[in-house]
RNA sequence: GCGGAAAUAGCUCAUCCGGUAGAGCAUCAGUUUCCCAAACUGAAGGUGGCGGGUUCGAGUCCCGUUUUCCGCUCCA
């Protein structure tokens, strides 16, 4: 990583923060780690994302709907989906090697390594006094376990541990108001799970037949061991997912199918192709059969935006073991190879996760810019613009009467009510136009209207494009429906 | 998690050996202004991250603490 990508990143969370963006969280009290409030442009232009990824997925694609599932889920959803038992062990770390166990599989491989010895019976009492310890969540116990049997670091070969922690990737909670009676449950660490146990209900009451898709976006949360990078990595942050159901058999073209489409998105925001790649996974999750990331080149390197995953039909098959519900589908069209309906089964799918904050710093790292201008005096100046697309910009139009006097403001005014309706305007009419313009450059807003004497005698405006400062006159009466023809 | 660095106005930064806290930009009020941050007048803005210590006196020296950044580590 490049000093000057580095210095470029720094002023971008700067930038952020001076402009109405992203606030570092509970600021005032010296902040929470991992924690971001996004403010007035930011949560404009997040909401913008949000809309152009649900309008592309449910309105442009006839067999994709939407729900919004809650985020508190019955705890056997967590059971189900593994995340409960994958994501709940004590860990512990050597402090020479820095390298970090689980502690059952430590105490386990020396199990194995006392039987291979020869030494079966005290294999056998080291395993159940660990079951025991860990039945108890004694970590001092299983510390003194590992210590007293001398279990060494198999890079370091020392016994130097750290003490033990248990890493929760999930955050937890107590469902009702009486504390004694309440049951625990968890914020969801993702949004896939609701799509999932919602399965039969969407498919039936949408009357969808397969393949279909169910899209969702909403927040989920994490405990992350280490959170860096602003709002790369947080601990609550928003997903915006899609799970596309398909016939077992058809899932690897309906894999290559969305890997695609979903890198189509990414550049119809106009996005250079070059800062995208893919990255095929080699060491595959335990429910996964294809998967891939799409990476983009942040200031800080390529780093995951999006996965598409072929996740089998394990999550509606774990649903339905837990469930003892049947989550099939009744396949009505005819197989070719039998002349009989396809039937009963359950559906493979294939998923596409993006990650919302992820996909609004990609938009900031690629929109801002330290530009130096030449101005037609030969002299230099510089400003700070951010190349937001139209389609997702927080300001869509400025509007700006020249001078705040003799009526100009008020044909601004008229001009502002005209607009307000149909995308978001901003009116000011404070200080010198040059001035006004970078503002408006600094938050992204794609078209600026100036408002002058000669509008009020052939009602013809100033338009100033943000990327390339040009200016053109245009009638008053234009203004609206450019604007729209740029944003839709 | 480990190591290093930093923290002064909204922002960027000064304040020399310990002696009353300063500028530019931004903000606010007004004047001026017909197209790219740069005109004029005035105003406001600070418990120097927080807590302790040394000293007649600390933004400045020492200790602790919090936060941030950098590197390594870890994690998807």
């Amino acid at each position: 990583m490049s000093t000057q990508q580095e210095n470029n990143f720094q002023a971008i969370i700067a930038h952020a923060k001076e402009y109405g963006f992203v606030f570092p969280g509970s600021e005032i009290y010296d902040g929470l780690g991992a924690v971001y409030d996004y403010g007035p442009y930011g949560s404009e232009l997040k909401k913008n994302i949000r809309d152009y990824w649900w309008k592309s997925m449910t309105q442009l694609h006839e067999n994709i709907v939407g729900i919004d599932a809650a985020i508190f889920m019955h705890p056997a959803t967590w059971k189900a989906s593994g995340h409960v038992d994958n994501f709940n062990d004590p860990m512990i770390d050597n402090k020479d090697s820095r390298k970090r166990y689980r502690v059952d599989h430590l105490i386990e491989a020396h199990a194995a390594k006392l039987e291979e010895k020869g030494q079966p019976k005290e294999a056998e009492a080291l395993l159940q006094e660990m079951d025991a310890l860990l039945s108890k969540d004694d970590f001092a116990g299983l510390k003194h376990l590992i210590e007293s049997n001398k279990i060494v670091c198999a890079v370091s070969g020392t016994c130097n541990w750290t003490d033990i922690r248990q890493f929760n990737l999930m955050f937890d909670t107590k469902l009702g108001s009486v504390t004694d009676e309440a049951d625990t449950i968890y914020l969801r660490p993702e949004t896939a799970q609701g799509i999932f146990v919602n399965f039969l209900n969407v498919q039936k009451t949408a009357r969808m037949k397969i393949p279909f898709g169910i899209a969702q976006t909403g927040k989920a949360f994490r405990n992350e061991i280490v959170a860096r990078q602003f709002i790369f990595r947080m601990r609550e942050f928003e997903q915006m997912e899609m799970q596309f159901f398909v016939r077992p058999g058809t899932e690897g073209e309906w894999y290559k199918y969305w890997k695609q489409a979903r890198l189509q998105w990414h550049l119809s925001l106009g996005i250079p192709a070059k800062k995208y790649r893919y990255h095929d996974h080699v060491k595959l999750a335990h429910y996964a059969k294809e998967a891939c990331d799409i990476e983009f080149e942040f200031p800080f390197g390529f780093k995951e935006v999006e996965g598409i995953h072929s996740r089998s039909d394990f999550d509606l098959t774990r649903h339905q073991l837990y469930s003892k519900k049947k989550m099939q589908y009744f396949d009505a069209d005819i197989d070719a190879a039998t002349g009989k309906p396809y039937g009963n089964y359950v559906p493979y799918v294939i998923e596409t996760s993006i990650g919302l904050d992820r996909m609004f710093l990609l938009i900031m790292a690629h929109a801002y810019e330290e530009e130096t201008i030449t101005k037609e005096d030969g002299s230099t100046d510089s400003r700070v613009v951010m190349h937001i697309p139209e389609k997702i910009a927080p300001i869509k139009l400025a509007i700006l009467p020249l001078t705040k006097k003799d009526g100009l403001p008020e044909i601004a005014r008229d001009l502002m009510d005209e607009c307000k309706n149909y995308f978001r305007c901003f009116y000011e009419e404070k200080d010198a136009i040059g001035k006004r313009y970078r503002r408006q450059d600094a938050i992204g807003t794609p078209f600026c209207v100036t408002i002058d004497h000669q509008t009020k005698e052939d009602n013809t405006v100033t338009i100033r494009y943000r990327d390339s400062m040009q200016q053109e006159r245009i009638l008053l009466s234009q203004v609206k429906d450019i604007v729209i023809n740029a944003i839709v």
